[in-house]
RNA sequence: UGGGGCGUCGCCAAGCGGUAAGGCACCGGAUUUUGAUUCCGGCAUUCGGAGGUUCGAAUCCUCCCGCCCCAG
């Protein structure tokens, strides 16, 4: 009868209900705005993942008291129902905990892909059917192309805001559910659309920090949940030898250069690798830091399982690197980068990109990493 | 207590009569929806101490202090 209205949608706008899931700032509010301007039957629902408590003075963090404030307002000021959803026990059950864990492992996590991946892509986009939506819309930078062979996750347009790394994680059958309104939007026309809109959180900073880490001091966090993980230890050299001492592993990740406190150098030194178990922090110079082979686990593929030569991030902030992409029957995948790459750490994602640089073709949890040149 | 060497920023280290390089570490800022990286900036009015020579010394001289090495 019609053809798809802008979120691809084969009803009236009025008649398509999008659930918002509206953490306070200014990217998902202006999402929810945008989408009620142009008349969609718009619901903005409001995590809540922690205890506010003390947590509520941080400045910048998502979804504590102040947030879940900012957002209700601005769902008053346009108009439409606003819920707030209490999500302690499983955010900290699927979230926490392993953040907390996967240190004491020696690990680097990233609990904002586990965030989407556990509790926002599942939980609450249940609840957004329960609440009769036909799609759930979030403030993330990315694209969602539709394919022929299905949903894609593209990059956003913006490549200074592109969070596609945080998102590689999500199943296509979710992401057949979900929409990105903001994808093609430059940050600073979001600013200024905020303004223009009137959102009380126009000037509200970016969050950057873990948003449950209420002063930046995660150690303190994982030192309260698995206080063992605090021993400690002797930092070491490629070779065993003692240059000095550390409290802890769960200060360091793989590539850090600051706080080792090693001086006499002629080069800076890198953390190479994490030991948990001797609780041995080993360093060396940035030489034996590049990796060639990756062992990723736990994959998300978003396009079909095959190899690939395609490009590799595995970091959210640096470009992607040429790399061959070989999945296996277990769900993990090896990856080989040719040019090798530095600060290879295991907790970290490692995302595909077709050769474009767009296309998001999957990703996994890094493993393990194998340097160049043997470190220990 | 014979001989030799050395003491310059927290660490390493240039300098050798013309008015204190650099690296590491550290601190501050920018960047960053993880943690890092990266980038920018800061960091010895003073050269173990006290005298002296000189227009001028960390650089030369004297004495003292402290290390190190060789020989005893």
């Amino acid at each position: 009868m019609s053809a798809p209205n802008s979120l691809g949608i084969v009803k009236p706008v009025s008649a398509t209900r999008v659930v918002v899931a509206m953490s306070g700032g200014v990217d998902s509010s202006v999402t929810a705005a945008m989408l009620k301007r142009e008349g969609y039957d718009v619901v903005g629902i409001t995590l809540q993942l922690y205890d506010q408590g003390e947590l509520a003075k941080r400045k910048g963090a998502c979804c504590a008291g102040q947030d879940i404030y900012d957002a209700r307002r601005v769902a008053e000021t346009l108009g439409f129902p606003h819920y707030v959803l209490d999500y302690e026990n499983r955010f900290r059950d699927r979230v926490i905990t392993e953040f907390a864990d996967s240190y004491a492992r020696g690990e680097t996590p990233i609990p904002c892909i586990r965030c989407n991946e556990r509790v926002k892509f599942v939980d609450l986009l249940a609840s957004a059917r329960e609440l009769g939506a036909d799609a759930l819309a979030t403030g993330h930078y990315v694209r969602r192309v539709d394919g022929a062979g299905g949903p894609e996750l593209h990059a956003a347009v913006d490549p200074g805001r592109d969070q596609s790394y945080f998102l590689f994680a999500t199943t296509r059958e979710q992401l057949a559910f979900l929409r990105f309104p903001l994808g093609g939007l430059m940050k600073r026309d979001v600013r200024a659309l905020a303004s223009e809109l009137g959102l009380v959180v126009a000037e509200k900073p970016d969050s950057q920090d873990i948003c449950f880490v209420p002063d930046g001091d995660y150690a303190k966090l994982v030192a309260r949940l698995r206080p063992d993980a605090m021993k400690p230890g002797d930092i070491v050299d490629a070779k065993g030898r003692v240059l000095g001492r550390h409290d802890g592993v769960i200060h360091f990740t793989v590539g850090q250069r600051k706080g080792l406190g090693l001086s006499g150098n002629e080069e800076p030194l890198f953390v190479v690798r994490l030991d948990a178990g001797e609780a041995r922090v080993i360093v060396g110079p940035r030489e034996l830091l590049r990796t060639r082979t990756i062992e990723l686990k736990e994959t998300n593929w978003l396009a079909p399982m095959e190899a690939y030569d395609c490009l590799v991030k595995v970091r959210s902030t640096r470009a992607g690197v040429p790399a061959r992409v070989v999945p296996h029957e277990d769900g993990g995948a090896t990856i080989e980068i040719a040019g090798g790459e530095e600060g290879v750490a295991p907790g970290q994602a490692c995302v595909f990109y077709a050769e474009d640089g767009v296309r998001v073709l999957g990703g996994g949890w890094i493993a393990r990493a194998e340097p160049i040149r043997s470190a220990a």
